[in-house]
DNA sequence: AGACTAATCGACACCGTGTCGAGTCGCTCG
DNA sequence: CGAGCGACTCGACACGGTGTCGATTAGTCT
């Protein structure tokens, strides 16, 4: 994962405070602001809340992040990975049981999300206004197009899937889908799914999409 | 020095008062503001801009306007208006052909999403911080799913849809596809679609999770 | 010990927001 | 006509947040 973490001045990533627990400052950082993203929006947590629940001055906090939005984007990149390793062993471990197979890549995305609301609702916000952050999430929304694209290229290949617009856009369609439904579902906005819904709903979709046919039936007289 | 932006509004009627009237001005800061979003993200625009452009003082704006979210709010009150209409004229103009009823619902929405890209994304990074926007994006979505979830139980009152989840589920997640592939689309992120596949895509998401069979073919030994 | 470096923070400059109070303008009514 | 009123305007200010600079301390390395 080299995502641009924090670096402060040069360079390579050396700094091993020695003593006074110079990188547990960095770690009192994150959880703090894991904290408190549980508590308030981003919007409402300063650059001095965060250093203060570190147990720093403001300016102190500098050292250690370029600013508030870097926090989020370091806590961010951790989860990414989480998501990112989590749906590719998912849809690895398929077996002959494809639905199962795409159930569990869903899953996997859905328990991460699930597992990091706040982190999650904060990044939203920052991906109108923070360009590593839309960076990031552009990253792992390719991955995971990519991931299905291939996937719907093999099941077309071995005939179980029928023809129809190119996989990767059909995987892009539905990879979007995914991360809003699953979002606003998280968030408490509407309309939303109800969260024991969520899997089986999206799941239709997916399955419908890679293997059903589009031909609706004509109208009645 | 600030030039105002729409001095005299047209009239070879004679005699406007001194003074441009407030609604002039209103209108003034609702022009400026289209305007400047067509140049940068709303986040580098301030009161201060938004007064200079209207050829008022920042104080003044405020007699206006609460705020700068307000603007865009009601910037975004217009369109969503606009695009709540010519959706449901597409849908209601349906006729027997049932393909081209729901392709008309997504190109309505896609051509009016297309024609205000600038608000669109200035819209999209106030819902995170915006509870009014989010209110309002809120009821438009809602508005979509309720007539897409009727839509699909008629065609299933009608035999041409197969069961499945319940119809607002499934248009729930429908409709936030759409909503999520045509923004990323044309605010030029990624991974996007190309403009051109854009209807066709979505609409074989649609057809295929209406009318489709989820029955996946079994794996081959 | 002297030198060098990571870490720390007080103080400051800056910017954007929102408000207050003191006006101005043009109209209407007695 | 001129007094009064309500719509409108803006200079000045208070506030809260950001990011930086320079001085200072505390440990480490010859």
């Amino acid at each position: 994962m080299a995502a641009p973490l924090p670096a402060a001045p040069g360079g390579s990533r050396g700094r091993r405070p020695r003593r006074p627990s110079g990188d547990d400052r960095e770690r009192a950082i994150l959880t703090t602001a894991e904290d408190l993203l549980g508590r308030r929006p981003l919007a409402d947590i300063s650059v001095d809340d965060l250093a203060r629940g570190a147990g720093i001055s403001r300016p102190t906090f500098y050292f250690y992040f370029p600013s508030k939005d870097a926090v989020v984007l370091a806590l961010l990149d951790r989860v990414v990975g989480e998501a990112r390793e989590s749906r590719s062993a998912a849809l690895r471990r398929a077996g002959d049981d494809v639905r199962a197979s795409w159930r569990g890549a869903l899953e996997a995305v859905r328990s991460t999300f699930a597992a990091h609301r706040a982190l999650t609702s904060a990044a939203a916000s920052l991906l109108a206004t923070s360009a590593e952050v839309r960076a990031l999430w552009a990253a792992i929304m390719d991955g995971f197009v990519e991931e299905t694209a291939a996937a719907i290229e093999a099941e077309r290949a071995r005939g179980a899937a029928p023809a129809g617009p190119p996989a990767r856009d059909l995987a892009v369609a539905l990879n979007w889908m995914n991360e809003r439904v699953i979002h606003v579902t998280y968030a408490g906005q509407t309309p939303a799914l109800a969260e024991d819904d969520l899997i089986d709903v999206l799941l239709t979709v997916w399955l419908r999409t890679v293997y059903g046919s589009d031909i609706p039936g004509t109208a009645p007289a």
